[in-house]
DNA sequence: AGCTAAGAGTTAACCGAGTCAAGTTTTTGT
DNA sequence: ACAAAAACTTGACTCGGTTAACTCTTAGCT
């Protein structure tokens, strides 16, 4: 089953060294405080090596993250047949709430928590992270086009999901930073996530304008 | 009227000298290929005075943009008596683009659109940009809130609304980098606005899911 | 006017991220 | 066994950003 050669085994391998280390680092003395020198040192490979793995620092840290990079547009394009594509993200989300997935912010593990205040706490990485979102959204708006809603929609609504559900993981980590169990605060959450589909689905007019309402 | 002193209107001259050297650079060479130290000796300066007046190179470009930073909170605050936030801002954004103001993106003049085409080519710059507009997000957010709706509510439309904004001002930038001139493209760009705001006043649901539509 | 304290500016040296070129070792296919 | 390809290393380099020590100018007081 392997047709994996020695090269791309000791490739991974080399890969996965590189980001223990950055990770064990970081976790241990925060991302400012660790050199890419050290890294490259504990991961016992040469300072270019490293930079031909990851080509960023901060990639070393949010290589973890970016799996989920295509999580929405799959959502969406894998749906049940019958289920309109903001229930199924609705629906998805609530899962991962339920699971306690990470991404949610909704997870009160010490190692991602401090993951967590590492990320939010250094501007380069969230500054990065907004980029793996950019990715995320296009790819978002291109699972939209397939249900043949025209493409300004399409960016827009992608625009708007994607923000919306940053917005709602990073509400979750302040809570769960403030010392909150995520069991505890589980219910708050998924009826914040209710909210924010709801306001998604049903437009922002019921709070800050008349339904009907159109400028000029 | 002048109550500032010698001092006070030297500093707002190296300020400016530095600012100015640097967008001259920047738009004969472009981002990458000008250093801080030739901005420097351009503006007759040394390092360290230049990192005293802008934390950081990005900074050096974003500066001449970052005005707009707290213009979304002003606009909503601002508004006249009965006109509800997301009109108010509907209407602002359709007189920008009428002004054919640059942060619409519909603007065709030779510099703005050297300018725009060095910050969305130059990740770096475009990462920064979004520290702006999460300022830009946050003012919004709490001028949104002295309407009295919930935090989270306006903290959400906050997000989608700045998000929005920035989606339209790159869809013409866009057209206008696509080669197509100002004057042409604004009808296409008003309806498109319209567009939006319909979308962000009336919701997703219209395109993707039902109208009552909840989850479970 | 003359003195002093604040603070803007300079020089010179430094750190860390990221890149490059040249050469060495290891894997692979024949 | 051998040659081509590809990973890795070393060492040196560029550039963004910071620090410390020192100089010069402005501000404010008497």
């Amino acid at each position: 089953m392997t047709d994996e050669g020695l090269r791309e085994r000791k490739k991974r391998r080399t890969r996965q060294a590189i980001s223990d280390a950055a990770m064990d680092l970081f976790l241990a003395r925060g991302f400012r405080q660790v050199s890419v020198a050290d890294i490259a040192a504990a991961a016992e490979v040469s300072k270019p090596t490293l930079f031909k793995y990851f080509a960023t620092k901060e990639d070393l840290l949010l290589d973890r993250i970016a799996d989920h990079r295509e999580e929405t547009a799959r959502v969406v394009r894998d749906r049940p047949a019958g289920v309109d594509p903001l229930d199924a993200l609705h629906r998805h989300f609530r899962d991962r709430l339920a699971d306690r997935d990470p991404v949610t912010g909704l997870n009160d593990a010490p190692e991602t928590i401090a993951l967590r205040d590492i990320l939010y706490g250094t501007p380069s990485l969230a500054a990065h992270l907004m980029r793996y979102a950019g990715a995320s959204e296009a790819a978002l708006a291109e699972a939209l086009a397939e249900t043949g809603a025209d493409p300004l929609t399409c960016r827009l609504a992608a625009a708007q999901i994607t923000v919306v559900l940053l917005a709602l993981a990073e509400d979750n980590w302040r809570r769960v930073a403030g010392g909150g169990r995520a069991d505890d605060l589980h219910a708050e959450a998924a009826a914040a996530a209710d909210h924010a589909f709801a306001l998604l689905a049903g437009g922002l007019s019921v709070h800050f304008g008349q339904p009907a309402a159109s400028a000029r």
